[in-house]
DNA sequence: AAACCGATTCACT
DNA sequence: GTGAATCGGTTTC
């Protein structure tokens, strides 16, 4: 797959279990252009979210105009407004019609440096540009326009790059960032020394207490 | 029609 | 470590 790097993934090999998409997914560049230039980004940090079983994720209570996108088809852009101010990106993984995405938490900026630092001139040290979810989105600046669109198009505003080949031993899996269910389920999954990656919050409420 | 609350970030103690 | 900012999608009355 290193002799790849560079071209867009395909539709069908991003048409998986969201599990399985989220550890393919580290390593790979995700390339946004904008009025104002293009931002590279190398995914370091990536949780799953999949479908019925799982009550973290927005498809668990079924289908809503909101979270349609997470049904298919696989390698559209699934993007989510949250705390009435940011924006969350992910990439959809539907599987045997189970819906399913990949929440991109981090990147490291790989192209575009100059663009990011026009738009987030206050911004941490170079390693760390994309360090958060919805710093993620603000610096590729991925907002409610590009919902749905599809990143393996090369037309697309947002594209899938494949990326270089990520040595198995450095990734690293553990429960997901800030959610207060499922916290037994490590899908958290991240690339073991960058300094993109976010420090473990666990979610704020416990949903099920045990009924004494 | 109204309440509830979140896959967060940032500033401050 | 704690808390505020802020608002639309979803649920509930």
């Amino acid at each position: 797959m290193s002799g790849d790097a560079g071209r867009l993934f395909t539709r069908a090999e991003l048409a998986l279990d969201p599990v399985d998409l989220a550890q393919l997914l580290l390593g790979s560049v995700l390339e946004a252009t904008g009025p104002d230039g293009t931002v590279a980004v190398r995914l370091v940090e990536v949780e799953a979210y999949r479908g019925e079983d799982d009550p973290a994720s927005h498809c668990y209570r079924g289908r809503t105009p909101r979270n349609a996108v997470m049904w298919g088809p696989a390698g559209h852009l699934y993007v989510y407004f949250v705390y009435g101010m940011h924006f969350c990106a992910n990439i959809v993984g539907s599987h045997d019609g189970v819906a399913g995405a990949v929440l991109l938490r981090a990147g490291e900026v790989v192209s575009g440096l100059d663009v990011v630092r026009r738009r987030r001139p206050a911004a941490r040290g170079t390693g760390e540009l994309a360090k958060g979810p919805a710093i993620l989105t603000s610096v590729l600046r991925i907002d409610r326009e590009q919902n749905g669109v599809d990143l393996t198009d090369p037309a697309s505003p947002v594209r899938l790059h494949v990326g270089e080949r990520v040595d198995p031993e450095r990734i690293r899996t553990g429960p997901r960032v800030g959610v207060a269910m499922a916290m037994d389920t490590p899908w958290r999954f991240w690339i073991d020394g960058s300094p993109a990656v976010s420090t473990y919050r666990r979610g704020g409420k416990r949903r099920v207490r045990p009924a004494s």
